[in-house]
DNA sequence: CAGTGTCAAGGTGGA
DNA sequence: TCCACCTTGACACTG
């Protein structure tokens, strides 16, 4: 098992998701922004081991405008040396790696150019974990999409778009509950269809689903995953409490956390924690997780 | 220089 | 048909 944070580190002062405003692109400005993106990367990922975290999620905004047309330039070349160094690290110490593209990434869209700027989306996220010369195991995870008046349509049209994706997607994309549209069970039903790996939202099910308990949940999700997907993955959140249903909790519950663990075993899981304070509530889980009876020897991995 | 409106991109659902 | 919301940081403009 291994505890993870997306995307931002709180503690280390430093962004590896800078940006700028798409009227001020230009070459240079993209050089330097990927540049300092990925310094901070590797920093990010040091200060993960220092404190035995083990699985990050990169923002999708690392290379900025990366699908856009306006970005012409060879990124992929110019740092293709700083890629590999980052991911010769990642594999050096067994940090497991996933993406987010964010909700502009819609495979089953009605529209076709769309699905096609998607698809670019998903081949710069490929591209990304490529570079950094990753197996199957990072993953590139995307909601099923919109509903288009037509539920069952649209979950259909997923499979058949998912189908004849490029392998370089394919073999890392996997596909995760939400909280309005597409729940687990939806999600089964895509991998039925296709043979995509679900990644379990715990969050979002608890906010939507068909009665199923985590036990369950997780036992079904944890199937869809293959030998060479690596462990299955899972994203973790709470309620913030008092707030409108949905919201991040500011800081992770361990007791919450503790108790859905139990609820998991015996399947051996990869847990995203998408809580606002990022790595310090990983810090805290991770050492709440070390030193509970219960999970010391799920652990010791 | 601090405060704040806005940012590439879509879809849903309420008014 | 229009607009707030989703979720979020950070850019870039305003006073």
């Amino acid at each position: 098992m291994k505890i993870g944070y997306p995307c931002m580190n709180r503690r280390i002062g430093c962004s590896s998701a800078k940006t700028f405003r798409l009227s001020s692109y230009s070459e240079h400005r993209l050089i330097t922004t990927v540049g300092s993106n990925l310094a901070c990367l590797l920093r990010i990922l040091r200060f993960n081991v220092e404190h035995g975290i083990r699985f990050f999620r990169i923002t999708s905004d690392l290379v900025p405008f990366a699908s856009h047309p306006a970005c012409a330039f060879a990124w992929q070349e110019h740092f293709g040396d700083s890629f590999k160094e980052i991911g010769r690290y990642i594999q050096h110490h067994g940090i497991r790696i996933s993406m987010h593209p964010d909700q502009f990434t819609l495979v089953n869209a009605l529209d076709e150019r769309i699905f096609c700027q998607s698809v670019k989306e998903l081949s710069y996220h490929a591209e990304v974990l490529d570079l950094l010369c990753l197996d199957a195991s990072a993953k590139i995870q995307v909601h099923v999409g919109g509903v288009y008046g037509d539920k069952d349509a649209s979950l259909m049209r997923f499979a058949g778009r998912y189908a004849k994706l490029d392998g370089l997607i394919r073999r890392r994309l996997v596909v995760e509950n939400d909280e309005r549209l597409y729940g687990l069970a939806d999600c089964l039903r895509l991998h039925d269809e296709t043979g995509i790996p679900v990644l379990f939202d715990v969050f979002h099910h608890a906010i939507f689903n068909r009665g199923e308990t985590i036990p369950e949940a997780i036992d079904r999700a944890s199937r869809t995953w293959k030998e060479t997907d690596g462990l299955p993955l899972v994203d973790f959140s709470l309620q913030k409490p008092g707030a409108r249903a949905g919201q991040h909790a500011q800081t992770i519950d361990v007791k919450a956390f503790l108790e859905f663990l139990e609820e998991s075993r015996p399947f051996d899981l990869d847990i995203m924690l998408e809580i606002k304070d990022k790595e310090k509530s990983v810090i805290k889980a991770v050492r709440a997780a070390a030193k509970d009876p219960r999970f010391v020897r799920s652990n010791k991995e």
